[in-house]
DNA sequence: ATCCTACGATGGACAGAGTCCAAGTCAAGA
DNA sequence: TCTTGACTTGGACTCTGTCCATCGTAGGAT
């Protein structure tokens, strides 16, 4: 998946500076960083990128579908690259990191239709908490 | 779940006017509320109590555990007085609406041990989303 | 290569959700 | 009734995120 940057450019998203530094950020390893986390390492790059563009890049990018929005608790939502391969996650409940999990089985198919109520469910969320090796 | 305010009083949860109030809110119908609608519902009955104490108070009764946090966006979290029995929750993608539901089978068992990286996992959350009937 | 302009970037104000604190009040035991 | 530590209050403060007027520029047109 290491091709975000040209995936975009064919779709016609306008490609600035600021648009690059924050794919970049995101392209490669499967993180799961907030916001501020995402504009601390793009200004590393790029000093005098501002926090609206990162909200706005990383807002774009979720609308394209090439980056999920992930909130494990009530804190800073997190921006995940990892948006291709259905996944859920694993959060530690002392330091707060989230690892990719891949569950088997469909939770939706635990569902039954008396417990639909009606809805049209398109997705079925699932966050594992616990510590993790480190937090014991 | 009606007694509730018998079960605080008998671990000697400190009775105040505003923390009546603020249980008594909760021990009705109205599940997932907002911190805010609490205070508001409060206010109804006790006018001047303040967000801090409303605050001070769903914080309390989480701790006790005779309330549960739920956070399903990343928006306000919700306070829901269903502790006791475990269960979990359908959203609508468009009004927010919460509700209960009692899926079949435990999603923990879908975690196979070399998904767990060495954590010790204590909850599984699902989040069921997708539209409710009023907003198909 | 240069020009144009619509789209993007900027920073500061603003808003929503929640926490913190010093000062005042009161529940409940003595 | 008295006493006192626990509770409440309102406002300031933090954190996360949005909005907006203005400025800058990517990339198509010439
Ligand atoms: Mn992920
Ligand atoms: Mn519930
Ligand atoms: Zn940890
Ligand atoms: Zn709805």
């Amino acid at each position: 998946m290491s091709d975000l940057l040209e995936r975009l450019r064919e779709r016609g998203w306008r490609m600035t500076s600021q648009r690059r530094v924050v794919a970049e950020v995101l392209d490669g390893d499967h993180v799961h960083l907030t916001a501020d986390e995402v504009h601390a390492r793009a200004a590393q790059r790029l000093p005098e990128i501002s926090r609206a563009t990162v909200y706005n890049a990383l807002g774009e990018l979720v609308s394209l579908g090439e980056v999920k929005e992930v909130s494990t608790d009530g804190r800073a939502k997190r921006y995940d690259p990892n948006a291709h391969r259905p996944h859920q996650h694993l959060v530690c409940s002392a330091c707060g990191t989230v690892r990719d999990v891949h569950p088997t089985g469909n939770p939706l198919a635990d569902l039954p239709p008396d417990q639909r109520f009606g809805f049209t469910i398109s997705e079925a969320e699932v966050t594992y908490r616990g510590l993790c090796p480190s937090c014991v």
